[in-house]
RNA sequence: GCCCUCGUGGCGGAAUCGGUAGACGCAACGGACUUAAAAUCCGUUGAGAGCGAUCUCAUCCCGGUUCGAGUCCGGGCGAGGGCACCA
């Protein structure tokens, strides 16, 4: 063993004997309780970013710590290779985004080479590979078939200088991101998928997934939304329209009899009608409809509305209720109306102010006043139905009760559950993405590709110029015949959305090299995964998706289960200082914190930041989440070359509980450095000795025992904190504790040092999942043949816990007043007389009378005086 | 606005089921080694009082439950995240 630690060269050793040994690749063996670990795979933006370190690391930890524990595990890898940012880079730079891509790929496939992952590559998955996309295209068509897929017309962005389609991202302030032109909404005929069919039984199973961390549950949930109401009629009777009825959905049926008015959608039948010859109202349908698209601007705006005109007809008073526009008012949500009660909704209330509409009181919240100038929260409340005629004095269920069964009677409304869930529309006017598996026909219209006609490829070398759908110029892709009549046809040039890509992968896994199938019957093996892990941003749509998308694969009989991730782990997000000069003029500069010098002034009260390069001072802006804009990133693999990957690896999972956000420090990265050192120089000290003989238990002294007691305490705590608690700060921190003791412990004799190779054993092992590299040099110089990544996990020795004293704490009255030692398997009496007859104990009892001990087993006494 | 999470030293954090608050690390300070620096090693480090043994105060604030509260309950303040004109 060498004397100093070199982490580029044990780390190159220690990842090519898992490569030659091929340590991670998976075999099903069904004789063994497999582990699916799988962390959210990447997608190929360039280099590794810190928050890709933290979510492998992590992954990494648990499923080392698994195998050592007799599990089969399996952890891959792969790529998320569709999107939007290879369009981008293809236009930045001129290069077919295939090529930028597949490069992306494999820069960051070296670096997480270089971090010591095990991961099963032979499994390796790239979306954009027509190996993988074919299964796509042949489960959309299964879906087409059974209707979960399906055409309707959708609301897009339009950029009317370069006659493309944006994403809601490449829309700023209203204009196209590249043109700066005004972005039009256009309606085009668009591919979705129903998962509004599955809404409750989504909603429903989320109450049984106890893996899952209770916030991304209550999030889907939200996102869900389901709302139990009524859906009512207000009956109308239009000169030249007709006879008709207003539908509006509303969760709060008691309120009916303090409605005002109604108000409609911009979009809604009856604006339209009403803006035949009202040019007004027809221009504020106009500003409504050019308004935001994205949902929290709309939140910000005015709130704004118009009269129609029209009047309907309130359904059991039969009173004339106006009719107006609003422009807080959905149409993709219920029927997109709503019933006006401003008296007991805040939105109705500001809208009845400005427009001077009556409101009026119909609930009696707890006998409290009501004023019609100031809303107050409780005006929502639930309460007694007041000034409602037959309703007046019943509670809120009671009065929706009633009120429904009268609407029914009248043919005016029914209970209904409304939900706020949309279907997923997956259509994209995108070149980079997996092809739509369908063609247009003059003839036939549009139909199915045949599943032998599979995959539709995607042609790789296209350079999109910003100006359109390159596929659409692409005749070799576009001409085909047509699968029915074999007239000339048209090829869809729409792609998938890329999570339809991401709502599989993790099946794909299990048999990623089957060129027959979607999946076969490994899959029953390996999934559902034991273990998921990624970031909060991911805990809707694409965990939403994925469920729904594996319960179809259940439909179509391909997997057994309905819940494709058994836990679910989110780990906190990785920030970092930002520091930024603004200019007096012009846009504020980011400067990345490698490039600026921390230090204390004088009276080490204020912190100076200043450039390297000139010296000047820098603005910090606090500590946000690492980002290109705020350009606050840290390369990790600068990090891996500086310190090695397991410094980079201990620093991660030591700095902060995972699911918490980290600060990175360079400080911190140091300490984590200086402690493998430490560890390396210990290990390095104990074996340049010799090997000790075999540790005898019963002939070590005490101060032995307390030291083999201390390791196998920590042993004990390292498995909970990696296996159960998922705290790796504090397994990590164990580790050093231990360390500290055995610095302090020395060794001289024959026994320490057969101690000292026990607690040796124990720290390596222990920290294996975390910095394997390190470890793996370590437990060979310790005298091990076998690699430690195919060793057992290390037993707890009970023995060892074992104590003959035990030392308790005493408190009187609840404060610490004492330390007390006593036998191991004292009784109450004599812990309680040991306690009382404490000189420190006595003196606080004083002249008072006992009246109480408490006694907490091994832990304290408690005189209450 | 609603939902969720969280407020502990100079900093990151620990205290797992209501039982010794501040583990571990960082930073800082003092010392050893060195011609010197780096690296390494040893020590001190919540605040206040005292020569000292010790004592008092202290986990955002106010109240409550309890023998005992950082932890539980009620009310407030603050931060972060998510959702959002969702009727």
């Amino acid at each position: 063993m060498q004397e100093r630690y070199e982490p580029a060269a044990v780390e190159a050793e220690a990842q090519q004997f898992w490569n030659r040994e091929r340590s991670f690749e998976a075999k099903e063996d069904p004789g063994r309780q497999k582990y699916y670990c799988l962390s959210m795979f990447p997608y190929p933006s360039g280099r590794l970013h810190m928050g890709h370190v933290r979510n492998y690391t992590i992954g990494d930890v648990l499923s080392r710590f698994m195998r050592m524990n007799g599990r089969n595990v399996l952890q891959p890898m792969g790529w998320d290779a569709f999107g939007l940012p290879a369009e981008n880079a293809a236009m930045a730079n001129g290069v077919p985004p295939a090529k930028w891509t597949f490069g992306n790929i494999a820069t960051m496939k070296t670096q997480l080479k270089s971090l010591g992952f095990a991961l099963d590559w032979s499994r390796e998955i790239t979306t954009c590979r027509p190996e993988y996309y074919r299964w796509n295209q042949w489960l959309f068509l299964r879906m087409l078939e059974k209707g979960v897929a399906y055409q309707k017309t959708g609301v897009v962005n339009w950029d009317p200088v370069d006659k493309t389609v944006l994403a809601n991202e490449q829309v700023i302030d209203g204009r196209g991101w590249r043109t700066g032109a005004l972005v039009e909404k256009r309606e085009i005929p668009m591919y979705y998928l129903k998962i509004t069919d599955y809404a409750e039984e989504l909603l429903d199973a989320l109450d049984g997934m106890q893996g899952w961390p209770e916030r991304v549950r209550a999030m889907q949930a939200n996102w869900i939304g389901k709302s139990v109401g009524v859906r009512l009629g207000f009956p109308y009777d239009i000169e030249g329209l007709g006879a008709g009825v207003l539908h509006a959905f509303t969760t709060r049926a008691d309120t009916l009899m303090g409605v005002t008015f109604c108000a409609v959608a911009a979009e809604h039948a009856l604006a339209a009608w009403a803006a035949r010859n009202n040019a007004p109202l027809a221009a504020f349908i106009e500003e409504c409809k050019r308004g935001p698209a994205i949902e929290s601007e709309l939140a910000t705006q005015e709130k704004k509305g118009l009269p129609t005109g029209l009047s309907v007809r309130h359904p059991i008073s039969g009173e004339e209720l106006p009719v107006w526009v609003g422009n807080y008012v959905l149409m993709s949500y219920g029927d997109g109306a709503v019933m006006g009660v401003p008296a007991h909704d805040e939105r109705d209330f500001e809208f009845a102010k400005k427009y001077h509409l009556p409101i009026k009181p119909v609930i009696d919240v707890a006998g409290r006043e009501y004023s019609l100038h100031q809303w107050a929260p409780w005006y929502a409340e639930h309460g007694r139905c007041v000034n409602s005629g037959k309703y007046d004095g019943l509670e809120y269920q009671a009065a929706v009760d009633a009120i429904a069964a009268d609407l029914s009677r009248l043919g005016l409304g029914e209970k209904r559950i409304t939900w706020r869930l949309r279907d997923w529309g997956i259509s994209r006017q995108r070149y980079w993405g997996c092809p739509i598996p369908v063609i247009h026909c003059g003839a036939c219209g549009t139909v199915p590709v045949p599943d032998d006609e599979l995959p539709v490829v995607l042609p790789v070398d296209l350079v999109p110029d910003g100006s359109g759908n390159p596929l659409l110029k692409d005749e070799a892709f576009l001409a085909v015949s047509c699968p029915r009549c074999g007239a000339k046809a048209r090829r869809e040039t729409d792609t998938m959305d890329t999570f339809v890509d991401s709502s599989w992968y993790f099946l794909r896994f299990a048999c990623s090299d089957n060129g027959k199938a979607m999946l076969d019957s490994r899959v029953q093996y390996w999934a559902p995964v034991d273990q998921y892990i990624g970031g909060i941003e991911h805990a809707i749509l694409h965990l939403l998706y994925s469920r729904f998308w594996t319960r179809f694969m259940r439909e179509l009989g391909m997997v057994a289960f309905k819940e494709p991730f058994a836990n679910l782990f989110t780990q906190g997000m990785v920030l970092n200082e930002v520091f930024f000069r603004k200019p007096d003029a012009g846009r504020v500069e980011y400067f990345n914190p490698a490039d600026v010098e921390v230090t204390l002034d004088s009276t080490a009260q204020r912190r100076i930041a200043v450039l390297r390069s000139d010296g000047l001072e820098v603005e910090s802006g606090g500590v946000v989440t690492m980002s290109k804009s705020k350009n606050n990133g840290v390369d990790p693999q600068a990090l891996v070359d500086e310190f090695g990957a397991d410094t980079a690896r201990l620093f991660t999972m030591f700095a902060a509980p995972p699911e918490q956000t980290l600060e990175w420090s360079d400080e911190g990265v140091q300490g984590a450095y200086r402690f493998i050192k430490r560890l390396w120089k210990a290990v390095h000290e104990h074996v340049s000795q010799g090997l000790p003989r075999p540790l005898d238990g019963a002939a070590l002294n005490d101060a032995q025992r307390a030291i083999r007691r201390q390791a196998h305490q920590t042993l004990a705590k390292i498995t909970d904190d990696i296996g159960r608690r998922r705290t790796f700060n504090t397994a990590i921190a164990a580790a050093m504790e231990l360390m500290n003791a055995l610095a302090k412990h020395g060794q001289s004799s024959p026994q320490d040092r057969s101690v000292m190779q026990e607690a040796l054993e124990i720290t390596v092992l222990g920290l294996s999942p975390i910095i394997p590299h390190a470890t793996h040099a370590m437990w060979r110089a310790l005298g091990h043949e076998r690699a430690l990544i195919d060793e057992p996990w290390m037993q707890v020795d009970t023995e060892a816990l074992q104590t003959s004293s035990i030392n308790l704490v005493v408190q009187v009255n609840g404060k610490l007043r004492g330390h007390i030692t006593v036998a191991a398997g004292a009784d109450e009496a004599a812990v309680r007389g040991a306690a009382l007859a404490d000189p420190h104990v006595q003196k606080f009892i004083g002249a008072g009378q006992v009246r109480k001990v408490i006694i907490v087993p091994g832990k304290l006494v408690n005189v209450v005086v």
